[in-house]
DNA sequence: ATGAAAGCGCTAACAA
DNA sequence: TTGTTAGCGCTTTCAT
């Protein structure tokens, strides 16, 4: 800002600097072609002194590529998202590469706009969490030179590299776990049907009464945001039941805060009156009152994972499309009140 | 990835299919030149049919302009930050500008790293949450083309401009609110010394002591990390001395939890036993037991207000720095007990 | 082992 | 009003 240096440091003059042609100076920064030591050493000095930066236009330009990807999700807030970003960003700096991050609040318009903007712009690769409506997009759009990876939602019918959890299990075996506290009538709230993480735990949630001969009841099963207010309008919808569910299960970590405050304007205390869990963990979900049982998603992994997968695609672009399949874990706390029922489950870890 | 058109499209070829110069082509994208209407629809059409994306690697080259700013904080992970990041994301976008992550995770090397790679590489600006003792590098890194926007610690002195937060009223206010409530020994958690924020709540810690006539006891005032456990160790500290405190307030949000646990571990209660209080309010902040008081800073607004600063630095280069303090909301719940004393008090919103 | 020079795709000054 | 062209800074082929 202040002290501009008016034009800057060019790779030419670095060769001037050091009384070479570029050629050399290109060379040795690249480290692909034999340079003399001395010659070398002259070079390396020259670039300290000048305090030289290759310009990463030019580079790109003539290489094509931009040492950078793209991360598009939902929103960065949510912390399930925020880890998934932090995994792909400590990945992508492990390679030197930059991270873009695009959030589009579920809305396919914005979606679209970053994929466009990704792709004219800059990004090798991108990982993304699709919206729901978007999947035509993806290889409706001249998205050829872009490697991509998705997460959270499955991608791979399209040819495309996928990261995300096994929800079914997950699901099945946090409704086991209440089912073994002896609970018979469980509230789920879910997500927007249709996307797979949606269905999958539901079929989950179907496979876990069905063995235990408990026919499914659709008054027990709830569409709603999630979001707490999402969570909150579930749990009102859930306990206002005439034959009231005695736990409820949600598929997202924010609705159980809702769900928390709504049991609290019923008068209801939890797990005495009634049992909660969740998927997602997150860091208060071991210090609130109850202690919350949940099913963890190991979201750092994810994107760790998802980053590993673009890498390794944009070094050979070719190859099948890969799924990848997280496990979930069942963290047992209080919130489902096994404490109640018999204190040597306490803190049991399930796989 | 599959159906790959070897060479990209370019200017070239779109003005071959319109029939028309390349020049005109660039003043029909960049509207920035008189071109006919026949001619400019010629070439919208050429555009659409080809689907023709420009490169930026080329426009970059020659205009010097990259359309993206980046952000190095420490952690994204970290709720204060996240929200930051998400202010910065909106405005980014509605300039149609990307954005690129960095965390540091307090590294001064990593932060060094990320401001070459920015720099050299593509950014026409940088919000930036400085590591502790990277101050000089900011002046002595050739960041002339950089502008620059500093968050949480000012940066008013090396000329750059800074966005941050009133620290001094907002821990005065917090203390204030304490004292109001009887305690007379708070304990107080800092962050790392030397830093604005930290120093600044001290003063704001000891001006509230020092109104009410009580002499600051350096016992009460820990320095511990902004972490969980970093509070779980400074509330076994403060907790085990002889003339323990009645209350404790911390610097950071995280650091609650900590205490929290170590409260348990002591057989105390909240607020029965022990007054909590800390800086930053964040989601689960009101649904845990006790609802945590708190004092709430304007997250998003600060990466909102740090964004438009430097959108604002995009244009008029010159101009005197500025630094833009946002105030903090002191947010009354129950961990302070203000239940206990005074029913009226409840979720009572001082500003 | 080193260098000269072409050319990546675009913008903008200048010419027509 | 539209077109021609130089050149942004780099990589890389081809000469030497």
């Amino acid at each position: 800002m202040a002290i501009s240096a008016d034009r800057s440091i060019t790779i030419k003059d670095v060769a001037a600097h050091a009384a070479v042609s570029v050629a050399t100076v290109s060379a040795v920064m690249n480290e692909n072609k034999y340079v003399s030591p001395e010659l070398a050493q002259r070079v390396r000095e020259s670039i300290a002194a000048l305090g030289y930066q290759r310009n990463s236009f030019a580079r790109g330009l003539k290489t094509q590529v931009s040492h950078s990807i793209g991360i598009i999700i939902p929103d960065i807030t949510n912390p399930f998202y925020t880890n998934i970003a932090r995994g792909v960003e400590d990945v992508a700096h492990a390679h030197n590469y930059s991270l873009i991050i695009g959030n589009t609040d579920e809305d396919p318009e914005k979606e679209n706009k970053y994929l466009q903007l990704l792709e004219s712009k800059q990004a090798d690769g991108l990982i993304i969490a699709v919206t729901d409506r978007s999947h035509e997009y993806l290889q409706a759009l001249p998205i050829q030179k872009l490697a991509l990876v998705g997460i959270d939602r499955s991608l791979i019918d399209l040819g495309i590299d996928t990261v995300m959890v096994d929800n079914i299990v997950g699901a099945r075996t946090a409704i086991e776990h209440l089912l073994g506290l002896g609970h018979r009538r469980i509230g789920l709230m879910t997500g927007a049907r249709g996307i797979a993480p949606t269905e999958e735990r539901l079929i989950g949630y179907t496979e876990a009464l069905e063995k235990h001969g408990i026919a499914i009841d659709p008054a027990l099963i709830v569409m709603t945001r999630p979001r707490i207010d999402g969570g909150e309008q579930g749990a009102l919808q859930l306990l206002s039941l005439e034959d009231r569910p005695t736990a409820l299960f949600m598929m997202d970590g924010t609705m159980i805060i809702g769900a928390l405050q709504t049991i609290a304007k019923f008068g209801l205390r939890c797990p005495e009156d009634i049992a909660l869990a969740c998927f997602d963990d997150f860091t208060w979900a071991s210090v609130m009152r109850p202690h919350l049982t949940v099913v963890g998603q190991p979201t750092y992994e994810i994107g760790k994972q998802a980053a590993h997968l673009l890498f390794e695609r944009l070094q050979h672009l070719e190859g099948p499309p890969r799924e990848i399949r997280l496990q979930t874990r069942l963290i047992v706390r209080e919130s489902c009140g096994s404490r109640l029922h018999s204190p040597d489950l306490i803190s049991q870890i399930h796989a």
